[in-house]
DNA sequence: ACAAATGATACTACTGTGGTATCATTATGC
DNA sequence: GCATAATGATACCACAGTAGTATCATTTGT
């Protein structure tokens, strides 16, 4: 059971490899160098992050990728989303018809009381955060 | 994303109504039409909670299954450990080798955190505590 | 002996995760 | 203006975990 997926770690730690460069364009293939992140996915990922517009990308010889958006609000729990939906520790389980036992009710409280904790301690956490300028 | 799988949570509640019981031996037929649980998937898992102790079973007509440890006594922990292995939140990401990028360490800390915090939760709860027989 | 229960085991389907491969497009520098 | 170096778009593939089915053997009460 994991909280966050192998994309979403990767592109975490891509961002935080081109916000550290702070406005140098970094092209993919620095990238694989220097976090080992197999090409092709990593290429993948760092397109979703385009579209989502989270960078912005520049063709041609001397291209790569840019932060569209500060460090500080690159936010770790909408990459979640991007990457892996929203964050719900109860998927599909209980959501559905809600509680067709009782019983379970008591522990889908306690599931919730976890996933409420969960969010507040990754709220506030953001890229920035996490290359240690921020907190 | 989620904490409990299916099994488990099948599990949790045929356990509930054979403790509600009380000592009575119930049958999966009966589990099937209560809990509407798909019965060879159900039969599946009360086999496993046999194997480990948790039930014990009787063949024959007018068999089926009885506690084999008081409700307190069983864990929900310990049910998950049983159908999805230990609880861990950060599956196999980060474990292997220890954060080959020091950007992740951070977060690696706050997915602790919250690992710890659910395990706090989570560890006193019984069938007993589920049923409302404890706390 | 028969029927009603579980035991054991093998198989299947679906989904999410973690990738790969290919071709198209754009921009730069000579 | 062409080669080259970059990204864009898209389709595909392999594996593992989840969810569930199917079948036959064994035990037991009447």
């Amino acid at each position: 059971m994991k909280l966050i997926t192998r994309d979403t770690d990767y592109a975490v730690r891509a961002l935080c490899f081109i916000a550290k460069k702070r406005g140098e364009i970094v092209a993919a293939s620095q990238l694989v160098k220097e976090l080992k992140i197999p090409r092709p996915f990593l290429r993948k990922i760092l397109q979703v992050l385009n579209r989502k517009g989270v960078l912005n990308s520049y063709k041609g010889i001397g291209g790569g990728f840019l932060l569209a958006i500060p460090a500080e609000r690159i936010y770790l729990l909408d990459l979640v989303k991007i990457f892996q939906g929203q964050f719900k520790l109860n998927d599909c389980l209980f959501k559905k018809k809600i509680c067709p036992n009782i019983n379970t009710c008591n522990l889908r409280k306690k599931i919730m009381n976890i996933q409420n904790y969960a969010l507040k301690e990754l709220r506030p956490v953001s890229i920035a955060c996490l290359i240690g300028r921020r907190k």
